[in-house]
RNA sequence: GCUGCUGUAGCUCAGUGGUAGAGCACUCCCUUGGUAAGGGAGAGGUCGACAGUUCAAUCCUGUCCAGCAGCACCA
C-alpha cells in the first residue's frame, strides 16, 4: 500500500498508509490527542476527522481550544441539528441552505405556515434533546445520480436542485447526524454530544428568497447564534444590547435631533439640536471644499423629464423618481418634473453655460444637493436609507491627462476629512471595467491606470474588484470602519466618458479644436442623514465637542445663583459657543442626569459659592469629578475646544 | 417590492366585544437642594386610516398606510 507523509506543527514528519483519516493520526499519536481532536487543518483546509488523506500534507489537529474551527464546526453542526430539530416536529418542511454565518448561521426553510417566536422555543427545545442523545456523525460520498435519485424519493426538490448545482469532480457528501441525513460538503464534529447545548440560541425568523433571487419562492430562514461557552453566548447578547443602545434612532429622539413621520416616509424633520449638528458639519465640509478649490453652485430641484431623458436616467431609473405634475395654463398636456434624484445633469448644465477653454480645466463643481430618490419601503432605515437626502456632491470636469492629479487631491482631502471626523481607518476598493461599457479601451485603461497611481501615492493596500465598475467609467469606492467595527461605505469617487457625450459638454483645446472633457463624481460624506447616522452611532452621542448640538448647560443648584447664571452663559455664548442655562426650579442631581442623558458634553454647575467668587464649577459628559475655576478660564479653554478640526491652530 | 411581526398619551408599554390604564415626560403647588430622577396635585388619547361583521368594535375580518427584522434593491 502506498504511503504518504505527514507535516506537523512542529515540523515533525511521520509516514501514513494513503487514505489515513486525521482520526486515525491522532490515535496513533496519543489517545488523549484523538480524544481531543474535533478536526483538522489539511494543507489549509479544514477537514473532517474522518476524510482520508490521499497525499503528502501539512496536518494540524484542531481541538475546542482553537477558537475558529471550534466555532465553524459548532455552527454548522448546529445548522444541521435545528434543521432535523425542524423536520422532527414538522416532518413536511422541506429544507435547503445552512450556512456559518457571523456570529452562528442560519437555515432557509419552505413552509407554508410561518414560524412563531413559540415555534423557536419548541425547536430550541429539540435540538437540546438531540445534543443530549450524543448521536454520531457519519460521512458518506454518493454519485450524482444516487443523490438525486434519493433526494427526489425524500421529495426534497431543493435539495435535488443543489445536487445538480454541484460541479463535476467534486465529491457530493453526505451527512448523518444520528438517523437524519443531509447534503453537506462538511466538516463536522464526530457526535452531536460536542455541541454547548446552552451556548446558543435562536434569534429570530424572516424571510429570504430562494438562492438570493427575488424571482424565486420566499423561504423561511431562522437565524440562530453560538459560541463555544455559555459566557460567550452571554457576551455576545450583551453586545447586542450595548449597539441597540447606540440605534441612531433611539439617540436621535433622546437628544432630540430629529423624527420621522408617517405622511413623509424616508424624508428627515431635523429639530433644532439635529440641525446644529447638520449644519456644523456643512460649514465644515464647505470650509474643506473652498479651500481644495472648489466652487460651490446650487442648481434646480424640479427638472423637466427632457433633461432626464437626455441624461438617460428617464429610461434606466424612471420608476425610482419622483415625478411632478404640473397643469401649465394653456398647455393640452401636463408637464411633467422630477424631483432630481442626483445632481450631475443640472452641473453639466451650468459647465455648458458658456464655451469652456483647457485653461478653465479642473473645473471643480460642488453643490449640497438636495436629492430625492423613491426607495423602496423595505429599504428605508432611519437616516441610513432616506428617500430624501443631501449630498456633499461635487463634479470635476477635466481632460483624460488630469485624472491622476485630481484623484490624489481628492484622496488627500477625503482622509483629512474622515480624521478629522473621527474615523482614522477606511478601506479603498477600485472597481474596473465591465463587460457592457462606454469609451475606447484605450480610455479605459488611461483612466483605471489614473486611479491606481493615485492610490499608491497614499498608500499600498486596496482591493480590486475587476469587472464591477460602472458602465461608463472605473470608480473607487471607500469603506470607513467604526468605533464598534462595522463597516460604512461612504465616499466614492467615479470617472464618467458617457454623460460628457450625452449632453455635450466640451471644451477648446490649446489646439482650437473642441474637446470632450471627463467628468468625476465625487463625495466624502455620502448624504449628510446618513453619514449623520453614521457619526451619531460611532460616538453612541456623544458627539465631539465643535459638534455637539448644545455644548455647554449652566445649571444652577440655588436660585440666586440665577443672575450669575445669565452672564455666564452670555459670555459662552459670545464667545461662539452653543450655551444655554437650566434655571429650573429642580435639584442639581436632576438637572445632572437630564442633560447626561442628552449627551451634553460640559455642565457648568453654580451655587452659593460660584456666585461669590465669579467661579464656574465644570463637569464633564462621562466622568464624576468637578473643578472649579474661573469664569474667563473656563471660557478661553471651552473656546478652544470648540474650535473646529480645520480652524485649530489658527 | 417580498415574507413575518408591530401600530393604544410626547416616550416606554399594559389592557378589554359595552368608546381606556401605568411609569417617565408635561403644567401647577410645596421644596433652595452641591453633581445621574425631592414630594404633592393636575392636564393629556378619533386606541394608524378606511370598509365590513355585530344591538355594540380600540378589540373580530378585509384593504390600505407606516414602522421593525431579514431578503431583494441602492444610478
Amino acid at each position: 500500500m502506498a504511503e504518504i507523509s505527514l507535516t506537523f506543527p512542529d515540523g515533525n514528519l511521520r509516514s501514513y498508509p494513503a487514505g489515513v483519516t486525521p482520526a486515525e493520526v491522532a490515535a496513533s499519536i496519543a489517545p488523549s490527542l484523538a480524544k481531543k481532536s474535533i478536526s483538522a487543518t489539511v494543507d489549509g483546509a479544514h477537514w473532517d476527522l474522518a476524510w482520508p488523506m490521499a497525499q503528502d500534507a501539512a496536518i494540524t489537529l484542531n481541538t475546542m481550544a482553537d477558537s475558529a474551527p471550534a466555532l465553524e464546526l459548532i455552527r454548522h453542526d448546529l445548522a444541521h441539528v435545528m434543521a432535523r430539530a425542524v423536520q422532527d416536529l414538522w416532518p413536511e418542511v422541506k429544507v435547503t441552505i445552512g450556512p456559518v454565518i457571523q456570529n452562528g448561521w442560519y437555515y432557509d426553510f419552505d413552509r407554508d405556515e410561518p414560524f412563531t417566536p413559540e415555534d423557536l422555543g419548541a425547536i430550541e427545545k429539540r435540538m437540546r434533546e438531540i445534543i443530549a442523545a450524543r448521536d454520531p456523525v457519519r460521512t458518506e460520498v454518493w454519485d450524482r445520480a444516487r443523490a438525486i435519485a434519493h433526494y427526489e424519493a425524500q421529495g426534497e426538490p431543493f435539495k435535488v436542485e443543489l445536487v445538480q448545482a454541484i460541479p463535476e469532480g467534486e465529491p457530493i457528501r453526505m451527512y448523518w447526524h444520528g438517523p437524519w441525513q443531509d447534503l453537506c460538503r462538511g466538516p463536522h464534529l464526530q457526535h452531536t454530544g460536542q455541541l454547548p447545548a446552552d451556548a446558543f440560541k435562536l434569534m429570530s425568523v424572516a424571510g429570504a428568497y430562494w438562492r438570493g433571487d427575488a424571482r424565486n419562492k420566499m423561504l423561511q430562514r431562522i437565524y440562530g447564534v453560538a459560541f463555544r461557552t455559555r459566557d460567550e453566548l452571554k457576551a455576545h447578547l450583551h453586545m447586542l444590547e450595548e449597539a441597540a443602545k447606540r440605534d441612531h434612532r433611539r439617540l436621535g429622539r433622546e437628544m432630540e435631533l430629529f423624527h420621522l413621520q408617517e405622511e413623509a416616509p424616508g424624508m428627515v424633520f431635523w429639530h433644532p439640536n439635529g440641525w446644529t449638528v447638520y449644519r456644523t458639519l456643512e460649514d465644515y465640509m464647505r470650509r474643506r471644499l473652498r479651500a481644495a478649490g472648489y466652487r460651490e453652485i446650487k442648481t434646480p430641484q424640479v427638472v423637466d423629464r427632457v433633461l432626464w431623458e437626455k441624461s438617460g436616467h428617464w429610461e434606466a431609473y424612471r420608476d425610482n423618481m419622483f415625478l411632478v405634475e404640473v397643469a401649465e395654463e394653456g398647455a393640452k398636456e401636463k408637464r411633467i418634473n422630477a424631483l432630481k434624484p442626483m445632481n450631475c445633469p443640472c452641473h453639466v448644465q451650468v459647465y455648458n453655460h458658456g464655451l469652456k477653454s483647457y485653461r478653465d480645466l479642473p473645473l471643480r463643481l460642488a453643490e449640497f444637493g438636495s436629492c430625492h430618490r423613491y426607495e423602496p419601503s423595505g429599504s428605508m432605515h432611519g437616516l441610513m436609507r432616506v428617500r430624501g437626502f443631501v449630498q456633499d456632491d461635487a463634479h470635476i470636469f477635466c481632460t483624460e491627462d488630469q485624472i491622476e492629479a485630481e484623484c490624489a487631491g481628492f484622496l488627500g482631502l477625503l482622509s483629512s476629512v474622515y480624521a478629522d471626523l473621527g474615523f482614522e481607518r477606511f478601506d479603498i476598493k477600485l472597481s474596473t471595467r465591465p463587460e457592457v461599457r462606454v469609451g475606447s479601451d484605450a480610455v479605459w485603461d488611461k483612466a483605471e491606470t489614473a486611479l491606481e497611481r493615485a492610490i499608491l501615492k497614499v498608500r499600498n493596500d486596496y482591493e480590486i474588484d475587476p469587472g464591477e465598475g460602472a458602465f461608463y467609467g472605473p470608480k473607487l469606492d471607500f469603506k470607513l470602519t467604526d468605533a464598534i467595527g462595522r463597516e460604512w461605505q461612504c465616499g466614492t469617487f467615479q470617472a464618467d466618458f458617457n454623460l460628457p457625450e450625452r449632453l455635450g459638454a466640451e471644451y477648446v483645446g490649446e489646439d482650437g479644436a473642441k474637446h470632450r472633457p471627463v467628468m468625476l463624481h465625487r463625495a466624502i460624506l455620502g448624504s449628510f442623514e446618513r453619514f449623520l447616522g453614521i457619526l451619531i452611532e460611532n460616538y453612541a452621542g456623544k458627539l465631539p465637542f465643535w459638534l455637539a448640538p448644545r455644548q455647554v448647560v449652566v445649571a444652577t443648584i440655588v436660585s440666586d445663583a440665577d443672575p450669575w447664571a445669565a452672564e455666564v452663559t452670555a459670555k459662552l455664548v459670545a464667545a461662539g459657543l452653543r450655551a444655554e442655562a437650566d434655571t429650573r426650579n429642580e435639584k442639581i442631581n436632576y438637572k445632572v442626569r437630564e442633560h447626561s442623558v442628552g449627551k451634553v458634553p460640559v455642565i457648568l454647575a453654580l451655587g452659593a459659592r460660584e456666585v461669590a467668587e465669579g467661579t464656574v464649577t465644570i463637569r464633564r459628559l462621562g466622568e464624576q469629578g468637578t473643578r472649579t475655576v474661573a469664569l474667563d478660564e473656563a471660557v478661553r479653554e471651552l473656546a478652544g475646544e470648540a474650535t473646529p478640526p480645520d480652524l485649530q491652530g489658527r
